[in-house]
DNA sequence: TGTATACATATTGTATACGATTGACGAGGC
DNA sequence: GCCTCGTCAATCGTATACAATATGTATACA
C-alpha cells in the first residue's frame, strides 16, 4: 500500500479525471479516498477544494465532491471559446518564450511520440495534455491561462478516444498531430506569430472533428436491434 | 465579536482583499483570521484554498497564504488580456442573457450609482465590480468566465482610486461609467451586440486611463521636497 | 565585525474525535 | 393504497491536540 504525499495525490486525481478513470459526475468519498492515499480527511479535502478551484470537481454543501461533468451547454460554449483561447496562447508563447520553455516543449513532444507509438491512450491523451499546457505556461498570461486551464480539462476528457484508434485512416490523423506539434516547435522557436497561428487552428480543426464525432457518434442501426430488448439510456 | 459563517468569511476576505483593506503581497496568518473569523483553523484553510483557486491569494508549503500581488509584468498581460475578454464576455451576454439575469444588473446599476453618489468608493468599486461579475455570468462561458474572475480582481483593486474623485473634472469621468453602463444595459438587453463590444471598449479605455496614471502617477516635484527627508520608498 | 550554528519560538500540516446535516427506509395515520 | 413523519445510517463539517517545519535570535568563533 504505497503512501501519498498531498502534491501526489493531487496529481494522482488529476491524472484519473484527465483519464476519465473517475468519469464525470462521479461522486467522490472523503473517507474512501482518505483511505485510497493513506492519509486522514483533513488534507484530502484540501486537495478536494483545490481541485474544485481549478475546475477538476465541483462541491456542494454537505453533499461532497463530485468530478466535473461535461453536460451539453457546456460543451457548446467549449467549441465555442477554444479556438478563440488556443490562438491567442500561441501567439504570446510566440513573444514570450523561454529557452527553457521550448526544451521542456521538445521534451514533451518526445515523451508524447512515444505515448502514442506505444499505443497507451491514456498516456498519450496526458503528454498532449502536458505538451499543450507548457505552450501555455510561455504565454506568460495568468489570465488566459485560467481559461485554458478548464478547456484543456474538457478537451483531455473528450479526446481519450482519438488515441484509440479503430481503422488505419484514423491513425493517419494521430500521426498528423504529432507533425503539427512538430511544426508548432519550430514556428514558436523561429517566433513567427501568424504561422503559429495557423498551425493551431489546423491542430484545433484536427480535434475537433475527432470529438464532435466523439460527442455525437454515428447512431446504431435500427434495424438490427429489437427495440424492446435495449437497455434503458439515459 | 460577529461569528461568521464559512461563506460569510469567504465573502468578507473576498471583499477585503478586492477593497485593498487586506494589500497585495500581504501576508495572511491562519491562527489570526481564524481568531477574527471565530472559527477554527481547519474550516479558514479550506477557505484559504479556496481563495487561492479563485487567483484572490497564493499559498506556498509550510510559508503560508499571501494576498496575491500585483507586479509589473503581471499588470503588463492585465492591460493586453482584458479588452479582447471584456469584449468577448460581453458579446456573449447579449446572446445568453436571461431576463432574470437582466434584472439583476439592473439592480447592480442602482446600487453602484447609489454608492457613487454616497463618495463610498470601495462600496463603488465593489458595486462596479458586481456589475460585471453579472454581465460575466450572462455570457454563461465557464472558460472565459474563469479569465475574466482573475481580470476583475486585479480590475476592482487598481480602480480604487477612480472613485476617489479628486477634482471635478474626475468626477465626470465617473458620472460617465455610469451612463456607459446604462447604455450597456440596454444594448444588452436589445441583444445589439455590436454596440455592446463597443460600449465595452470605451467603458474600458475610460477606466484603463486612470488606472494607468494610478499605475505611473505624477512624479513627486523633486525641487519641494529635500530628498534626504524622504521616507524610504520602496 | 562578520558569519555560522544551535536553540527557542512561532506557524503550518495532519490526525482523530465529535457534532451536524442529509437521504433512505419503514411505521403509522389518512 | 398513498402520503407523512420519525428514526437511523452514512457522510460531511468543525474543533482540538499534536507533529513537522520554518524563522528569529543569541552565542561562539574566525
Amino acid at each position: 500500500m504505497k503512501s501519498f504525499t498531498k502534491s501526489e495525490c493531487l496529481d494522482d486525481l488529476r491524472r484519473r479525471i484527465l483519464s476519465t478513470d473517475l468519469r464525470p459526475g462521479h461522486d467522490l468519498d472523503e473517507s474512501g479516498l482518505s483511505e485510497y492515499y493513506s492519509m486522514s480527511r483533513t488534507p484530502l479535502r484540501e486537495v478536494l477544494q483545490r481541485l474544485q478551484g481549478e475546475g477538476y470537481v465541483v462541491m456542494s454543501e454537505n453533499r461532497g465532491a463530485k468530478v466535473a461533468s461535461m453536460d451539453i451547454d457546456v460543451l457548446r460554449t467549449f467549441f465555442q471559446t477554444a479556438p478563440m483561447v488556443y490562438a491567442n496562447i500561441a501567439r504570446l508563447a510566440c513573444e514570450n518564450r523561454t529557452p527553457a520553455e521550448l526544451d521542456d516543449l521538445k521534451h514533451a513532444q518526445i515523451n508524447f511520440t512515444k505515448a502514442v507509438k506505444s499505443s497507451d491512450a491514456a498516456e498519450a491523451a496526458l503528454a498532449n495534455h502536458k505538451f499543450h499546457a507548457i505552450v501555455g505556461s510561455m504565454a506568460a498570461n495568468t489570465y488566459l491561462m485560467a481559461s485554458l486551464a478548464r478547456l484543456q480539462i474538457d478537451h483531455t476528457r473528450m479526446s481519450q478516444t482519438f488515441y484509440r484508434p479503430s481503422a488505419p485512416a484514423e491513425e493517419m490523423l494521430v500521426l498528423k498531430a504529432i507533425e503539427q506539434h512538430d511544426a508548432m516547435i519550430a514556428a514558436i522557436e523561429a517566433g513567427e506569430g501568424a504561422l503559429v497561428i495557423d498551425l493551431t487552428l489546423q491542430h484545433w480543426d484536427l480535434s475537433r472533428d475527432r470529438m464532435e464525432r466523439y460527442v455525437r457518434p454515428d447512431p446504431l442501426p435500427v434495424d438490427v436491434i429489437s427495440l424492446k430488448d435495449q437497455p434503458h439510456a439515459i
